[in-house]
DNA sequence: GTCTATAGCGAGATAGAC
DNA sequence: GTCTATCTCGCTATAGAC
């Protein structure tokens, strides 16, 4: 056990648990730049000099609301996978996020996209590591497609269009508040992945 | 003739036009909040205070920037579309604009799309206005479509789809600082424009 | 572990000389 | 049309009481 234990609430989180979730929240809602100490006090009912009891920097905000999303994101693969052992039917999982985040994502597009925007923009270092994130799909999405029948190289790269294609829809549905496009975009990569699933690869 | 003439340097530009480009690139560079008066007056050579004789804000600015894309944009696509009559030629000339412009978006992703996750995220008036960048693209491609032979409604769904897949590739070649994968699909785009070309439409 | 108070800086915007 | 000087504000970060 380390030093510096915090006490924990009757609920179980911790002040600094509840500075990373609203962090989280707030990153995505309004971006890391725009998010001030202040309006991360507010809703979790601290002062602004509280902060840096538990973190030294903005920075080491940003660092642990990447690791929270990163630690969330492999939790959720992992549940898709409990779920349901067919892997169309776990990619189908994928997909269907667009579906269930849409109000979100309508307002401010996707969480890592964006957030990797921003960071290229501000010439941030933790760009590869919020980057990280987008390899957690991408690696499970391959591992899928793979057990649906294709060769590593051709999974990958299908991997990686699928990614490409939430991306695209993420932004535009967002710039346009498009909800119609969004539910036809995902459709249509639903028609894709069943195209896949009676395709099967020449072994 | 309105109040407020400017004299033009023998260049033929403006001071407000200097400002405006200038603006224009950092805006893509680093992100519209994050770009202040200074960091816009230093490459233009004028002083801070100089601003508010050409623009009443900062928004005012966007808004010029905004216009000036916009212009850029529709200039853009007249040049394509006289530069070639056949029209799977004037959308390969879109596709191939990931090509052309691979460093800037390796580096800060797409000017357009960022610009409307930024916009997003701030809440801003602003971003209906910066989403008809991405309409003038949408009808322009959705009009070389029909003149490829779909029908109207489908070739505005093909044309959102292009915009999309466009869109990801740029977000994820930033993400990922990967030219490889950015060349990968601008081929595969290709590709399906070619099969566009030699599937002419149910008359 | 949380607070108040404040330092120090840079932002957008204004006033007025030239 | 451009400048300098300045106002006011909000930001990150620090110091030190409790």
């Amino acid at each position: 056990m380390g030093r510096h234990m915090e006490a924990s609430a009757p609920s179980g989180k911790t002040t600094r648990d509840l500075i990373v979730e609203t962090a989280d929240r707030l990153f995505y809602e309004n971006g890391f730049d725009h998010t001030s100490f202040a309006d991360i006090a507010g809703p979790v009912g601290i002062s602004r000099g509280n902060f840096y009891y538990h973190f030294k920097s903005k920075d080491e905000i940003l660092d642990a609301v990447i690791q929270l999303r990163l630690a969330g994101t492999a939790a959720m693969l992992a549940a898709w996978a409990e779920n349901n052992d067919d892997p169309a039917t776990r990619i189908g999982s994928f997909i269907d996020m667009l579906i269930a985040n849409r109000a979100k994502i309508m307002a401010y597009g996707c969480p890592v996209g964006t957030l990797c925007n921003e960071l290229a923009k501000l010439d941030h270092l933790a760009l590869p590591r919020a980057g990280e994130i987008f390899t957690l799909f991408r690696d499970w999405l391959c591992h899928e497609l793979t057990r649906l029948g294709h060769a590593p190289e051709e999974a990958d790269t299908l991997a990686m269009e699928l990614l490409a294609r939430s991306q695209g829809v993420a932004t535009l549905a967002s710039a346009f508040r498009d909800e119609a496009f969004l539910r036809r975009e995902v459709a249509q990569m639903h028609a894709w992945l069943d195209a896949q699933r009676l395709t099967p690869p020449p072994t």
